[in-house]
DNA sequence: TACCGTACGA
DNA sequence: CTCGCTCGTACGGTAT
């Protein structure tokens, strides 16, 4: 646009990285990532965007190790440090920052950064432009000029010199022309670009004072003062004028970007919200937050509707505004759907008194689509009204398509697929004590606009299901499972509050007894629960030694506190007491905190749209990690109890179905021999992997057996095996190889979908659930391990999670069917937990196991144990 | 309020 | 020679 100022920012992209990772601490992120250069170039970006405000902006990077001036001399940056391996695996990520905010960067081969910025920037002029660069490398001044100014970093990464001609002539009394001059004379050390020996800066800018250019210099030497410095120049004429040769930025690099093309654009919020999650940078998140909310928001139409005179729709859009997470107990603040183009809003007690609406919500030929299926029905059900005839969740939907984008509120999920109109919860509620509920007004076009923006975005995502062949998963799987998981929530299990009490009663005095013994054993009193505390207990004080330390000190983890049990009797007090502790806070004090005072009930939520795997998590309480290896923890179990008078707890479990998963996936038949023969699968390896007879396995070599068959499906590594087990990692390594010799298909399968995870990009579940995995091809060690660990074992553990998802459906509609009291309370990933009157356990126990072992087709048989009792801790 | 270390489950 | 086996949730302590 005529007339408007133009400005450009070029930025030394190598350098400007460099600056930031010596100048910051070497930091981590939790994946073990380096991130301090991504960090450091990201704040200096940020700063930048804010003070300069560029309309143009690229990032220039160096290619490749030489250069053309190599030619001219071979030592051209000779003797300089390789780039830390820290550093150099930050870059990648460094481009993706820039990817995601838009910015172009570029490299060529053969040239340096600074030509690519000289070339661009001498362009930029002749163009009108205004252009500031960025570098750490003072060399970049001599492009300085009354359009061009250089800023320099002076300490760290924000600090900035600025470097303007009237600057440069202040500070050495130069043009930015003689900067190259100057170079030729005294060299550049860190480039090792030799310059004349014995002239440093004060002689060169004196000479370039007196003669203006190195040339005039050289051919002047006889009018320059002192013998010893003639001498010099004299001897070095040609090795001044390479190094000034090297130290010129050339103007005319073939460069093939054009500056139209680097009009500075929006930023992709949603790629940087997730680089940025990855990273752990939550500070600059916060920030993104705000920038956010700026984006203005047009209204849009809806109306209030009280009762139901006008037919209702056919087909809507539906959504229930509720004001806190757990649905269970949260406020109904308000419903809206969108029908005909059109957006209503009801408030619950409206709804709750219109029989039309009522009648309309529970016909399921009346279809509805919906956010978050789960949640809706509960929500209904609280207001007593059965929600039938869901067609579509777009939460659903948007965890199937990928459930590594990240889950977390409407807003963020609707701008993903291209609505990008509804704000974030917390913007129109805030947050923390600041949270209320707004003025009708606003409440009511909040809940209208998401009601809107499912209609909006439906078709896009059911486009996106097909062609991924998830459509079926999708409207077969997921979506029938919310109703399923909802009425087991709503059910809820029974706890017995007494029972729960009594042992609370207990365990509070004996945490008591072991305290007292600690605290006398250490000769004084502190804090166990602190392992900071504990630690100066245990290493400074009674100076066992130290085997392991934590970021901020030492460990005091279980498995550090066993092998120091030898060492001092005080261990054994401690463990203990960490395990009653747990229990106390955890499962007594914690479990009895979510009961409903009316009910004696607890309703969990299953979080349906959170793992990568396909499986189900349990919050508030999570009721998928109620302790039973050891026998103290594991009578927690009494406490869940049958809701009805005469009733038993019913459990039933697959026994073995990763491993059966994965000798369907690998085809493998020494493993699928065993479960054919119905074998021990851990004696059977057993005898394959030490070449044994059944009789000759001992329990060594079972236990052994069983840990890599569970390393197997969590993606081996000689490392883990050999911590599991305790052994060296030689030793590991040699029971994977003769595990993998024993099952040649197995290792087959390990192979195979690590390279399908590199060609596709993602590995799938049996039913088609999908992961992406673009870590697969990273060059940083860490990452990639992790990638294959979790190419081999997703399709294993999200293939046992479509199983039993499906099982549960068919479960449901079979209880169902036969007209069964029955009701099925929890999953806990393999397994179900029944309540029924005992004159159903008969048929259970042929339905139970007959459903589940039934739900798919595998080249092996799936078993399902099961057993019942009074409490949830006798159906063992 | 957010993170860390720890501990519980499959 | 890196640095480490899958997926989760919840607690108390501690730093901010």
């Amino acid at each position: 646009m005529a007339g408007l100022s133009k400005k450009l920012v070029l930025i030394d992209g190598n350098s400007i990285a460099y600056r930031a990772f010596f100048a910051l601490p070497l930091l981590n992120n939790d994946k073990g990532i380096h991130t301090n250069a991504i960090y450091g170039f990201t704040t200096m970006l940020m700063k930048l965007l804010e003070e300069e405000q560029p309309t143009h902006l690229m990032v220039a990077f160096d290619a490749g190790k030489t250069t053309f001036r190599h030619k001219t001399f071979e030592d051209y940056k000779g003797g300089r440090q390789k780039t830390p391996p820290e550093l150099s695996e930050q870059f990648p990520f460094i481009r993706d920052l820039l990817n995601a905010h838009n910015i172009k960067y570029y490299e060529l081969d053969q040239y340096e950064a600074d030509d690519i910025i000289g070339t661009l920037s001498t362009q930029a002029e002749k163009d009108g432009f205004d252009t500031v660069i960025i570098s750490g490398d003072k060399d970049l001044t001599q492009l300085s000029s009354e359009r061009i100014r250089v800023d320099i970093t002076k300490k760290g990464i924000t600090d900035l010199e600025q470097y303007t001609p009237a600057h440069i002539n202040e500070k050495y009394g130069l043009t930015p022309d003689q900067i190259i001059d100057m170079k030729g004379l005294m060299g550049d050390a860190s480039d090792n670009i030799p310059g004349v020996p014995g002239v440093g800066e004060k002689t060169a800018i004196k000479l370039l004072k007196q003669f203006g250019t190195l040339e005039n210099v050289l051919d002047s030497i006889d009018e320059v003062s002192g013998k010893k410095l003639k001498e010099k120049l004299e001897e070095n004429k040609q090795l001044a004028e390479m190094s000034k040769k090297l130290a010129t930025i050339t103007r005319t690099a073939p460069v093939e970007v054009k500056l139209s093309e680097l009009e500075k654009q929006e930023a992709n919020y949603d790629q940087l919200t997730k680089l940025y999650k990855e990273l752990g940078f939550n500070s600059l998140l916060d920030k993104l937050d705000g920038e956010e909310e700026e984006i203005e928001l047009k209204d849009i139409k809806w109306e209030e509707v009280t009762d139901f005179t006008d037919e209702l729709p056919s087909h809507a859009e539906l959504y229930v505004e509720l004001y806190d997470v757990n649905y269970h107990t949260a406020d109904i603040l308000g419903i809206a759907f969108h029908a005909d183009q059109k957006t209503y809003f009801i408030s619950p007690e409206h709804a709750a008194e219109s029989e039309a609406f009522k009648k309309w919500i529970e016909d399921d030929s009346k279809t509805k689509s919906v956010y978050d299926a789960k949640e809706s029905i509960v929500a209904f059900d609280r207001l007593g009204m059965k929600l039938q005839g869901i067609d579509f969740d777009l939460l659903i939907a948007s965890y199937v398509i990928d459930a590594s984008e990240a889950a977390d509120d409407f807003s963020s999920i609707a701008k993903r697929h291209g609505a990008d109109a509804v704000p974030t919860d917390e913007s129109v509620y805030g947050k923390g004590a600041k949270k209320k509920v707004p003025e009708k007004n606003e409440l009511m076009q909040h809940t209208a606009r998401k009601a809107a923006a499912i209609h909006a975005i439906k078709e896009t995502c059911i486009t996106s299901l097909e062609k991924n062949e998830q459509l079926e998963l999708f409207e077969k799987l997921e979506l029938p499972l919310a109703t399923v998981l909802a009425e087991m929530e709503r059910k809820g299990v029974q706890v017995d509050i007494d029972r729960l009490k009594d042992m609370g009663v207990e365990l509070k005095k004996k945490l008591e007894e072991i305290q007292s013994d600690i605290y006398r054993i250490a000769g004084e009193e502190f804090n166990i629960n602190s392992p900071k505390q504990l630690g100066v207990i245990l290493f400074e004080n009674l100076k066992l030694p130290v085997l392991k330390k934590t970021k901020t000190g030492y460990s005091t983890s279980a498995d550090v506190l066993e092998k120091l049990k030898p060492e001092h009797e005080i261990i054994d007090h401690i463990l203990h007491y960490r395990q009653l502790g747990k229990l106390q806070s955890t499962y007594i004090e914690g479990l009895l905190k979510v009961i409903h005072d009316d009910t004696n009930k607890i309703h969990t939520r299953y979080n349906q749209v959170l793992t990568q795997t396909g499986r189900l998590s349990s919050t508030d309480p999570n009721l998928q990690n109620i302790p039973i290896r050891l026998e103290e923890g594991r009578k927690i179990r009494q406490a869940f109890v049958p809701s009805e008078k005469d009733w038993v707890m019913f459990a039933a479990d697959y026994s073995q179905i990763e491993l059966r998963v994965l000798a369907h996936i690998s085809d493998d038949e020494g493993l699928k021999e065993a479960f054919h023969q119905g074998m021990d699968v851990h004696t059977k390896t057993a005898m394959d992997v030490f070449g044994v007879s059944k009789e000759d396995v001992t329990s060594g070599m079972r236990r052994h057996a069983k840990a890599v068959n569970f390393g197997i499906v969590y993606g081996i590594s000689d490392y883990g095996l050999s911590q599991s087990l305790d052994i060296t990692r030689k030793e590991a390594a040699e029971f994977i190889k003769k595990y993998l010799d024993s099952y040649p298909k197995v290792k087959e399968y390990m192979d195979d979908i690590i390279h399908e995870a590199k060609q596709k990009g993602y590995v799938e579940t049996l039913l088609h659930r999908r992961r992406y995995i673009p870590e697969i091809t990273s060059r940083n060690f860490n990452l990639r391990g992790f990638a294959e660990r979790t190419a081999m074992n997703t399709p294993i553990q999200g293939t046992a999670a479509d199983i039993i998802k499906k099982a549960m459906i068919e479960m449901a509609d079979r209880l169902k069917a036969e007209s069964l009291q029955t009701r099925m309370l929890l999953q806990v990933h393999d397994e179900l937990i029944f309540e029924c009157p005992k004159d159903e356990i008969e048929k259970l126990e042929k339905i139970v196991p007959e459903v589940m072992e039934s739900a798919v087709e595998l080249s092996v048989p799936l078993k399902v144990d099961y057993s019942y009792g009074n409490t949830w801790y006798d159906a063992k």
